[in-house]
Order: structure tokens, then C-alpha cells, then sequence
RNA sequence: GCCCAGGUGGCGGAAUUGGUAGACGCGCUGGCUUCAGGUGCCAGUGGCCGCAAGGUCGUGGAAGUUCGAGUCUUCUCCUGGGCACCA
């Protein structure tokens, strides 16, 4: 028995997809084109199977499209600025870019190992400058058209990265990478106005229909829209007024307090001569909002002394507060407390005795006995407590004292969002250098359009923390394009976010000596269909389509979603190991002893089987691609990649797993090289006479091109899979001295090369050749079924009584009740059921089932 | 706390509009091949009762709609994920 030596023919199908060009294109084809993209990666030096799993699903997609006769673009390159690079600098003394080219180089080869379908021609690498002097030039433009701007803002800072994190960076109050508790800190900083497109974001996930839904609901919370009012309330004794943001005008009669954000206006101007506040505002910056929220949150605060006047009821003041609760980044920085409808708020008037009003009380109960205890009442009921407002729902109220609020000149609708702009600078050297100059005379002046790109330069010395470029000796030396004195470039580099926001468009031209190229976008975007992982729900995937959106502001483009199709694939997984010490173990460190018990390796001492997880080195439960690639062969990793999970749910690797997959690579190649059923010749014409069993099959291959191309369109991989295991299982079992059998061998075995081709490439090629086929499969058109080839002549029905199933019946298709039930109710099961009593009733569902009620 | 997604054999998972639950694979059991391991081949494999034919229960739990519910409705439990002082 033969094995299929995939190491030799992995190799030359790859080289001979090459030679042939299999996977190139032009910047503008012909014809219907289709864009498969997958999140292109970090160069960490190695793949690991989340790659392996995403670009498997990728290929796929391509592969298939290609043989539908689609033009398709699908290319690959690399996110290469990032901090890594710089730690290792640190570490390993070597420049960067140095270790950047390495990990390229070694990655590269593993991808090629898969034997992907990319058009390598368009490899990009983000840290050349030859792409990001194009971004250099597109901020240029952001900052002529308003999108971009520099401001002194209160900023999320990572000590132990020693740089800025935008918003979406950080989870839970930790740096999304380092995970070190993130601090507060005031700096000028470069912003991207994404807020302008808050609403177009928000508004235009309705039409990516083919976007996963949880992906469109996280981008829908994290743009997180309200609507309110913004209210200007007179300040006692001040020319000012003190402006808040509410969505429950309505409680406006339940007020009884005012606070403001420790970094409000007001609050700044009165620390000075108030140290017991100035103290509490430094206290309040040092924890930052979202250190404060992962200890117990305590509301606290300063009463200013300063009294806000209520609007409708002229003899009452409201005391204001300096609270820490209050977040200076939303609305105005200001509210109204309303204690009985607000839980921050009531847990803020119980701590400092404020009088608590209720001002909504349900519908049932009593409007003189209803108090709040230690739970704010938020569900609609019946205003009380509330002059005009009185007896009326929280909808009701809410218009009528918009109305008179807005009448009054003291209110306006307004509405707010959660989202921030986009703070895109970082304090690091392995970055974009941000093209502008800081003169004392001119102020910031843009790096002048001829002079781009700012590029990084070569010698730098990581041995001071903080930046490089800012040690620099020379570097940031230059002279004011404005007025010729000396000057300091900008020492920031872009967020890495920046890159991603536009590589897809790179790809279409990437050559071009416009980083966009027009008529290159007009054909090939948007991207047909992205894949990647659900990780980036906010942040690229949110970055991206503002991103575009500023480009169409400037010209560069005319479109406003880059990614009309998304899949978000799930998580490559594996139990975890731990020795008696709690140790983490490697998968290779574990074997099973003759008593079946789980031990280590070395010297047999018990192990511990955690649940599966995420792969991740610290709890050592990865597997290598490129040990299983060498083991088994890029196909049959391939195929396990698709064959066990929805692309969407999270995958279990398993050593079983892949064996499984082996054995059917292998069992395939034999169906080729030891058939069982001597193969005919190709291309004869379909026999006449055919056994019962070679027909059946000959009607299973044509019902399982269907059902695949079916659920690949659907991305239903697993099934793809089964399907088609299943026909091989049906052209195993044809037997050879049947009438036809050589003939649906034969035809069979072609469809399901062409079938598992896009999964299983190389091996695909091998059976084809094997075959005698003289094309390759890449550039072959996918099969096509014969619509009368998928009726049956005969089906199978359910008999159920009451119900439950008795019996089935083969019959004709289509039959007639009649004739069913005559039948149906001559099944022994059910005569003995009936026991001489008439049926009631009889339903019947032709082709599918009868019911006989009794 | 709020918002999602999901609970189906020992395991991963199938099951168009409500219409034969468990496709396909893994694992396991028995047999053949083999010096042996592996591979390969044949048979079996949801639980319970039964030698069998067959019966009966069965899609997290409870109720409901229906001739018929994994699928629809209500309540409830559990798991995973996202957001989290957003006024």
C-alpha cells in the first residue's frame, strides 16, 4: 500500500502555481471580479495555527471563486512597524528593521510551505518607506481638510510601554499588550476626527448585511449614541452658566445636586484656592476613570460652594460638586443628580445626605407613600413631584419638558456619542514618522509634500528608555519649511492602526506611484470578502471604515466601506497540561502510560487535563504549523482546519483530529493510485445502461456538487467536508463488475478532485495528474450538476401515528393520498395500533410524511 | 448591571419553510490482516428493557401552541463573549 508523499509533491505544485502564474493579476482585469482578503499579519517571526486556520479559510474562498470564474485579487503582506521589534532591538542588539526582514523572510516561507493561492508579485510590508510615505502624505491631507488636528489632552498612557493607547487599546484599564494598569496623563497629542462620522459609522452598519451580526452590534455600542438634551442652568453669583448633558430631562424636578468632572473648567479654576479640592482632582487623575472602575468605584466628592439655580422652580438652588464620577470626555462634562432615578447618583446622595425625590413612581403604586430605598427606580411609570409634568409617562414628559426647556432658551436636543477621536500618536521609534515641524516662530508647520517621506532614520540607540528619536542626535534637527530658522520635526510616530487603515486599497496598485491608485480601486474594491479575527471588532475594523471614509473626504477614493463581506473566524484551541507543581506543560511533554493515565514524558509523573483554551504560549498549549506541515503535509493540516468546527465557532486541535485527516488524504490518493474499479478512459459518453447502485451514485455526485457549492457559498466548510467524504464513501463501495460502475468511478473521482481542490490543493493537482489530466486543477472551472440528476423517482415517507414514527414507506414521488394512505395504513405496526378503529384524521405532506390521528 | 451568542450521543458537530433527531468525522467495542505496533478491511455504537422482533425514553429544565416541536411562545438554569461610572 503507497502513501502519498506529500513533501515531494507539496513542493512542486508550488513551484510549478508559480511558474505558471496561476494567481497573478493585473491592477485592472476584465470581467466580474471577486477581492479575498485576509488581516494580514505580524512578522513575530513564526505562524502560529490562528494564521493557519485564518488563511486556510481565505484560500479557500479564492480558490473557489477562481474556478466560478471570477477575477480574484488575493494578496499578502505584512503590519510590520510595532513594539516588538523594538524589544528585541533591546534585547537581542539588532536594528528593527533588521529583525523585521528576518521574520518576513521566515514567514514568508512558512506561507509558502501551505501552498496558498496569493499573487506574491503584491506583497507589501508597512515599514518600507516606499508605503508609508503615501500615509505620510494622506495626514497631510486629513490635516488640510480638518480631519487631523493636535490638541493638550487628558490620554491613556502605558508605563511599561512608555506611550500613548488609544481608547480601543484599552481593555479593562490595562494596555491591550502589556496589560499594565494604564495611567491618566495630560500631553498635546495627534487626533484623527472620527467623531465627525460618528453617526454615517453607526448608520451605515445597517447596509453590511454581510457582516456577522455581533460585529455591527459591538461597533453599534461602542459608537454608543443617546439622545438628550443639553441643558445651560444659571450659576448663583456668576455671569456663566453651568452646561450638562441629560437623557432624563424628565427627573428635572428630582434634581438635588449638580456635578462636574475634576478636569471641567470650573473645577480648574477653583483648586487654586482650594486645597482640599486641589488635592481630590490630583487623586482623581492619578487613579484614572478606569482604575477607579476596577476597584470597588466608589462615588465620592467636593462640594465647590457654588449654587446652581433650578429652572422651574425659582426658590431653589442645587448644591454643586466636584465628583469623580463624572467623566470630562462625555457630553459637557457636567450633570444634574437625580438620585431616585439614577443609581450613581443615589448611591452619591446617600453618601453625602442630599435630599432624594422621587419623580416617577409606578403606575400602581401610591404617589404619597413611594420612596426610594437603595435602588434607583428606572422603569417607566406616572410622574409625580413634577409641577407641569405631573401624570405624565417618561416618553410624555420627556417632549413636553424639551418643549418648555427649549422655549425657555435654557435647553437644546442634543445628541451624544461614546465614541472619541482617534488619538493616533505614540511615543516610539518603530513607527511612521509624523510629517510635521514644530518652529518657535511658525507654530506646527507640515513637512512641504516634495520632501516626504519623513523617513525613520537607521542609527539609533535603544539604550535610554523612552523614545529614540527623541535622543536622536540629529535627526529631529531641521529647518522651518515656513521661515528657514531652526526647528524640531515631530518625534511621534502613527499607532500601528494607521498602516492597516489602508492597506487594503494598497494592494489593488501596489506598485503605483500614487499610494491609490484610482482606476485600480474602482475595479477591485471594495474587498469582496475579509477574514480575520473577532478581536478586531473596534479597533482595525472601526479604524478602517473611518479610514476610508477620510480618503473619499479627500479625493483618494469614492466609496465608504471597504469590507462589503466579513467573517470572523473563531479561536484555535487545546487542552491545557499541568504537572502536581501547577507547572504549564507542552502538548509533546504528555503522553498516556499503559494504565492509560495522563504523564509527563521525562519521568512519568501525573498530569493535569485543563478545559481547551485559546492557544497562547503562556499556558503552553500551541502546536507548531510548521511541525504539523512537515509531519503530515500543508493539505492535511488544511483539512482539519475546515473539517471539525463552523469557521466561526472556535476549533479543538486534537492529535486524533489530524490523524483523521491523514487517513482520508491518504485514502483518496489511493482511490487514484490503487483504484479499486480500473479507471477508463476520460471524456467516454455517459453509459446507457447502468446498475441500480452506479446510478444512485451517478445521481450522489451530481446532488453533491449542489450541496457543496451550496454550503460554500455559505461558508458552511464543515459540511463541505462531510459531503464530499460521503460521496467517496458511495465510489468505494460501487462495485467494479456492475453495469456502469467504471464510468461513475471514474466520473466521480473527477468531481471530487475538483471538489476538495480548493481545500486540498496539492493533492488535488497529484489525483488530476494521476488521472491523466493535462490542465491543473488552479486553472480549471468548477463542475457543474445536472438539475435532472437531483430527482429521485422514488422517496422514502414517514409513517407516524399520533405522531410517532412506525413505519416508512418507498413509494412513488409525488403519489396521490389515496394510494398512501391505502398503503400506510396496511403497515403492520400500524393495523395492530389502530386495532380496528378508523383514523380521525390523516395528514400527508407529499414526499416527506403521513400522519394517521386516531 | 446592560447587550449578544450558545446549550443536541463519550467528543467535534449535522438536521431549508415545524415533518424519519444524531449526517460526516473522532473515539470506543468485536472480528480479519500483521511476528508486533501502526496502517488497511468488515461489523457494531444515544440511554433503558429485550436472545431477538420490538418496545420505551431522549435535543439544559418547566409549561404552552400543534396532527406533529431540536426548530415557534412564555418562564427558568448554565456556559462563553462584548460593554461597563457614557448622565
Amino acid at each position: 500500500m503507497t502513501r502519498y508523499n506529500f513533501k515531494e509533491s507539496e513542493a512542486r505544485w508550488q513551484d510549478v502555481w508559480l511558474e505558471n502564474r496561476c494567481f497573478s493579476v493585473s491592477d485592472i482585469e476584465d470581467g466580474p471580479k471577486y477581492y479575498v482578503l485576509e488581516m494580514f499579519p505580524y512578522p513575530s517571526g513564526r505562524i502560529h495555527m490562528g494564521h493557519v486556520r485564518n488563511y486556510t479559510l481565505g484560500d479557500l474562498v479564492a480558490r473557489y471563486k477562481k474556478a466560478r470564474g471570477y477575477k480574484v485579487l488575493h494578496p499578502m503582506g505584512w503590519d510590520a512597524f510595532g513594539l516588538p521589534a523594538e524589544n528585541a532591538a533591546i534585547a537581542n542588539n539588532i536594528p528593527p528593521a533588521e529583525w523585521t526582514e528576518q521574520n518576513i523572510s521566515a514567514m514568508r516561507q512558512q506561507l509558502k510551505s501551505m501552498g496558498l493561492s496569493y499573487d506574491w508579485d503584491r506583497e507589501i510590508a508597512t515599514c518600507h518607506p516606499n508605503y508609508y510615505k503615501h500615509e505620510q502624505k494622506m495626514f497631510l491631507d486629513f490635516l488640510g481638510a480638518g480631519l487631523a488636528y493636535r490638541k493638550e489632552a487628558w490620554v491613556n498612557w502605558d508605563p511599561i510601554e512608555q506611550t500613548v493607547l488609544a481608547n480601543e487599546q484599552v481593555i479593562d484599564g490595562r494596555g491591550w499588550r502589556s496589560g499594565a494598569l494604564v495611567e491618566q496623563k495630560r500631553l498635546s497629542q495627534w487626533f484623527l476626527k472620527i467623531t465627525d462620522y460618528s453617526e454615517d459609522l453607526l448608520s451605515s452598519l445597517e447596509e453590511l448585511d454581510r457582516w456577522p451580526e455581533r460585529v455591527r452590534l459591538m461597533q453599534e455600542n461602542w459608537i454608543g449614541r443617546s439622545e438628550g438634551m443639553r441643558l445651560r442652568f444659571e450659576i448663583e453669583g456668576r455671569e456663566e452658566r453651568l452646561e450638562v448633558f441629560s437623557t432624563r430631562a424628565d427627573t428635572i424636578f428630582g434634581a438635588t445636586f449638580c456635578a462636574i468632572s475634576p478636569n471641567h473648567s470650573i473645577s480648574s479654576e477653583l483648586s487654586p484656592k482650594n486645597p482640599e479640592l486641589a488635592a481630590f482632582i490630583e487623586d482623581c487623575n492619578r487613579l484614572g476613570t478606569s482604575e477607579a472602575a476596577i476597584e470597588t468605584a466608589e462615588k465620592r466628592g467636593i462640594d465647590t460652594g457654588l449654587r446652581i439655580k433650578h429652572p422651574f422652580l425659582p426658590t431653589k438652588t442645587l448644591p454643586l460638586f466636584v465628583a469623580n464620577f463624572v467623566l470630562m470626555e462625555y457630553g459637557t462634562g457636567a450633570i444634574f443628580g437625580c438620585p431616585a432615578h439614577d443609581q450613581r447618583d443615589l448611591d452619591f446622595a446617600r453618601k453625602y445626605n442630599l435630599d432624594v425625590i422621587p419623580v416617577v413612581a409606578p403606575k400602581e403604586a401610591d404617589p404619597n407613600t413611594f420612596i426610594i430605598g437603595e435602588v434607583a427606580y428606572l422603569e417607566d411609570g406616572i410622574h409625580i413631584n413634577s409641577g407641569f409634568l405631573n401624570g405624565l409617562s417618561i416618553v410624555d414628559a420627556r417632549a413636553i419638558v424639551a418643549t418648555r426647556l427649549e422655549e425657555a432658551g435654557i435647553g437644546t436636543r442634543e445628541v451624544n456619542y461614546r465614541l472619541r477621536d482617534w488619538g493616533v500618536s505614540r511615543q516610539r521609534y518603530w513607527g511612521c514618522p509624523i510629517p510635521v515641524i514644530t518652529c518657535d516662530a511658525c507654530g506646527i508647520v507640515p513637512v512641504p509634500e516634495e520632501n516626504l517621506p519623513v523617513e525613520l532614520p537607521q542609527e539609533v540607540c535603544f539604550e535610554k528608555p523612552g523614545n529614540p528619536l527623541e535622543h536622536h542626535p540629529t535627526w529631529k534637527k531641521v529647518d522651518c519649511p515656513a521661515c528657514g530658522a531652526p526647528a524640531e520635526r515631530e518625534t511621534d510616530t502613527f499607532d500601528t492602526f494607521f498602516e492597516s487603515s489602508w492597506y487594503f486599497a494598497r494592494f489593488c496598485s501596489p506598485n503605483s506611484e500614487n499610494g491609490i491608485d484610482a482606476a485600480a480601486m474602482a475595479y477591485w474594491m471594495p474587498v469582496d470578502q475579509y477574514i480575520g479575527g473577532i478581536e478586531h471588532a473596534v479597533l482595525h475594523l472601526l479604524y478602517s471604515r473611518f479610514f476610508t471614509r477620510a480618503l473619499q473626504k479627500c479625493g483618494y477614493l469614492d466609496m465608504a466601506e471597504p469590507f462589503s463581506g466579513l467573517m470572523t473566524q473563531g479561536m484555535v484551541c487545546h487542552e491545557t497540561y499541568q504537572d502536581e507543581s501547577g507547572e504549564w506543560l507542552f502538548p509533546e511533554e504528555v503522553h498516556q502510560n499503559d494504565a492509560g493515565e495522563n504523564v509527563t514524558v521525562e519521568n512519568g509523573l501525573p498530569v493535569t487535563i485543563g478545559r481547551s483554551v485559546k492557544m497562547s504560549k503562556s499556558r503552553k498549549n500551541v502546536v507548531d504549523p510548521e511541525e504539523i506541515i512537515s509531519t503530515y503535509g500543508a493539505d492535511t493540516a488544511r483539512l482539519f482546519m475546515l473539517s471539525d468546527s463552523p469557521p466561526d465557532r472556535d476549533l479543538d486541535w486534537t492529535e486524533a483530529g489530524i490523524e483523521g485527516a491523514w487517513r482520508y488524504v491518504n485514502r483518496l490518493w489511493r482511490m487514484v493510485s490503487e483504484p479499486h474499479i480500473p479507471l477508463i478512459e476520460a471524456g467516454l459518453p455517459t453509459p446507457t445502461d447502468m446498475g441500480e447502485n452506479a446510478a444512485a451514485a451517478h445521481r450522489a455526485i451530481h446532488k453533491t456538487i449542489a450541496a457543496v457549492s451550496d454550503d460554500l457559498d455559505r461558508f458552511h466548510f464543515n459540511k463541505v467536508v462531510a459531503r464530499i467524504r460521503e460521496l467517496t464513501n458511495m465510489l468505494e463501495g460501487l462495485l467494479p463488475e456492475e453495469a456502469g460502475a467504471g464510468w461513475v468511478y471514474r466520473d466521480g473521482l473527477e468531481v471530487v478532485i475538483r471538489l476538495i481542490a480548493p481545500m486540498m490543493p496539492h493533492l488535488a493537482e497529484e489525483m488530476w495528474q494521476a488521472l491523466g489530466q493535462e490542465v491543473l486543477v488552479a486553472n480549471t472551472t468548477w463542475p457543474v450538476f445536472e438539475p435532472d440528476l437531483l430527482e429521485e423517482e422514488m422517496v422514502t415517507l414517514a409513517v407516524q401515528v399520533n405522531g410517532k414514527l412506525r413505519g416508512t414507506l418507498e413509494v412513488a414521488k409525488d403519489l396521490d393520498q389515496n394510494n398512501v394512505e391505502l398503503a400506510a395504513l396496511n403497515i403492520d405496526a400500524v393495523v395492530k395500533l389502530l386495532d380496528g378503529r378508523d383514523p380521525r384524521k390523516i395528514i400527508y405532506v407529499p414526499n416527506k410524511i403521513v400522519n394517521i390521528v386516531v
